[in-house]
RNA sequence: CGGGAUGUGGCGCAGCUUGGUCAGCGCACCGGUUUCGGGAACCGGGGGCCGCGGGUUCGAAUCCCGCCAUCCCGACCA
């Protein structure tokens, strides 16, 4: 491959385009990778096709090795399938739908769990068929309320889907674990640092999950790690030690006048200052904050339920919606229509709504929380005694240093992170759906459980840029660079000549080139334009090309050799393997 | 969906408060001359229903109303 910057469609931008922010989306867009076509929707211009492709390859080869066979559905699906799932429900406003002229149901494609399911339904009967690992690479569709971060969050982009089939759970696990050593290659191989956590597997259903999250300021996950063991886990999928159920040993519940305290830092106040039960140490976290949210289930109708979380702790909204998946949950603060409810004063005792507790609320512990009467509050008010959740949930926030749930000897540390695959065992939910059975060596039929494996293939493009790349510009590794070579023609006498002859040499030895041989650019344009576009290493055929050198740059570590130009091949041919 | 901001040649912006030589600047682009190893200089050019619709006015990029779009924060989100 021999790319001439002198024709090649490319503009390189001297300022940052007004909208963006993350870096990624700013080089990229600067360097001529990628411009913004559509909200939510870029264009890959020759430069950024070169790399979004390479990125597939990689991607496409591991695959392979894995044992998995591509196929490729349409984006373009009927609802009926959707329907069959439940996903055209549960998936909500994300599901990008639309008609056609006769008015029928359409949708563009989130994932494909159910044409794959229907697939290998059509096309296998005896047990003789499975195992079987399928993948697609193909465009996604998500009507994301706010796409965000250039490449990052898109409404349209490039998704590598895969779906392993299986007889029995220890297939599943087999299968589970081949895409798990697959996806350290893949990101290995990318150059892109990630860790993985321990995830839920929200509107897809299932069970074991895990992300690969590449860790950033800029992402929009959350995960924790632990100061003493491996434990890694997206803040969503934290499961909180419950403490162990204790006896009570709390007087009876006894009811106080607590006027003007709708919130837990005025009632801790007016508890320390009243010496309330006879104490002035109260802390709010000896108080249970009792928070009415509205549930929204998916094709039915909303309910009302009040979480409870120590006082000292936030309800997080995302974990309260990753513990209620598929429902989704908002707020509720419509208190008017509902008297019952006395906003500021709640209290799990004989509330009329289901009420689900946070795991530290666990039997025998005694709280502060509210009497469900305007400006009173009780105190010893003793879970398993005076009231029983409803359930458990997983819903407080999660905070640095709280105790690792895996270890219990090491603290909780937070980051942010973009997710750049997601791997987990989706199970039967989608065989039972559709009813999917293969017959068993005993004749009997058998319903193959499911895993699913996806990589944001777009998404992988702006994380290695974001990880990769420097004030001057990106710096693309080997694997995924749009060439291997970036030729710079300072000069004219003859040094376009020279760098298109050492171009052909190269790319005939199976090297990928780009030439900078546009006539009447400053060398100084050409050398910023190449740092900027971040090819790995570069020649630069100038000024000694009369005594026959030229100068050999590697862009990341930014040494320079001056070489003979007749050895330039050699060189590279050794550093590139 | 809430909060904030912004829409003026391809890109980045000024002009709007105080309506009238305001349609302008930088980059990019075209022609010419010079330059040629770190975003060159000079000369000459082309290109904009000032987001859309309505209103006020003798006159609107500028004031008023409505709408749309984009970006940022939050909500939302495999």
């Amino acid at each position: 491959m021999l790319l001439r910057m002198s024709t090649l469609l490319l503009k390189t931008l001297r300022e940052e385009p007004a909208d963006a922010e993350v870096p990624s989306h700013r080089l990229l867009v600067r360097a001529g990778f990628v411009r913004r076509a559509a909200p939510g929707g870029y264009t890959w211009l020759p430069l950024g096709k070169l790399v979004l492709d390479r990125v597939t390859e990689v991607v496409r080869d591991e695959m392979a090795a894995a044992g998995g066979q591509e196929v490729s559905f349409p984006a373009l699906l009927p609802r009926e399938p959707f329907d069959t799932s439940g996903r055209w429900t549960e998936y909500g406003d994300l599901l990008l739908t639309l008609q056609d002229r006769r008015g029928a149901d359409y949708l563009l494609a989130p994932t494909h769990e159910e044409m794959f399911t229907l697939l290998v339904q059509d096309m296998t009967s005896s047990y003789r068929d499975l195992p079987l690992l399928l993948f697609q690479v193909q465009t996604k569709f998500r009507d994301e309320a706010r796409p965000r971060g250039g490449l990052l969050r898109g409404r349209e982009f490039l998704m590598k889907d895969a779906y392993s089939f299986d007889l029995d759970d220890a297939g599943l696990t087999s299968a589970y674990d081949r895409m798990r050593t697959a996806y350290q290659q893949i990101f290995r191989r990318l150059g892109v640092e990630h860790t993985i956590v321990a995830a839920v597997s929200g509107a897809m259903g299932g069970s074991a999950s895990e992300e690969f999250l590449a860790p950033a300021e800029v992402g929009e996950d959350t995960f924790v790690g632990c100061t003493a063991c491996d434990y890694a886990a997206n803040t969503e999928a934290v499961v909180t030690p419950a403490p162990p159920a204790r006896p009570v040993t709390a007087p009876a519940a006894a009811v106080h006048d607590t006027p003007g305290t709708p919130t837990i830092a005025t009632l801790v106040e007016l508890a320390n200052e009243r010496r309330l039960g006879g104490r002035d140490d109260w802390a709010a976290s000896d108080t249970l904050k009792n928070v009415v949210v509205v549930v929204h289930h998916p094709g039915r109708t909303d309910e009302i339920v009040a979480i409870g979380v120590p006082g000292d702790r936030e309800v997080d909204l995302k974990r309260l919606d990753a513990a209620l998946a598929p429902a989704t949950a908002t707020l509720f603060d419509d208190f008017a229509v509902r008297p019952d409810l006395v906003k500021g004063y709640l209290g799990p005792q004989g509330l009329p709504i289901r009420y689900l507790a946070d795991p530290r609320v666990a039997p025998g512990t005694a709280w502060l929380t509210g009497a469900n009467q305007a400006g009173r509050h009780a105190t010893d008010v003793v879970a398993g005694r005076d009231f029983v959740p409803d359930g458990a949930i997983e819903a407080a926030e999660v905070r640095a240093g709280d105790t690792c749930p895996a270890c219990g000897g090491g603290t909780l540390t937070i980051r942010r992170g973009i997710e750049i695959g997601h791997i987990f065992q989706l199970g039967r939910r989608y065989t039972d759906a559709f009813r999917v059975d293969v017959l068993g060596a005993d004749g009997k039929p058998v319903r193959p459980t499911m895993g699913s494996y996806g990589i944001g293939l777009t998404r992988a493009v702006a994380v290695i840029a974001e990880q990769h790349h420097d004030e001057r510009g990106l710096i693309w590794p080997d694997a995924v660079a749009p060439a291997d070579v970036h030729i710079v023609a300072a000069g004219r006498d003859g040094q376009i000549e020279a760098a298109l002859s050492l171009g052909a040499t190269l790319v005939r030895a199976g090297v990928r080139v780009l030439v900078d041989d546009r006539p009447n650019v400053s060398a100084g344009v050409k050398f910023t334009d190449s740092e900027l576009i971040g090819i790995p290493r570069s020649v630069v055929v100038g000024r000694r090309l009369m005594e026959g050198y030229a100068e050999l740059r590697n862009r990341r570590t930014g040494d320079r050799q001056e070489l003979p130009l007749v050895d330039i091949p050699g060189v590279i041919m050794g550093r590139l393997g």
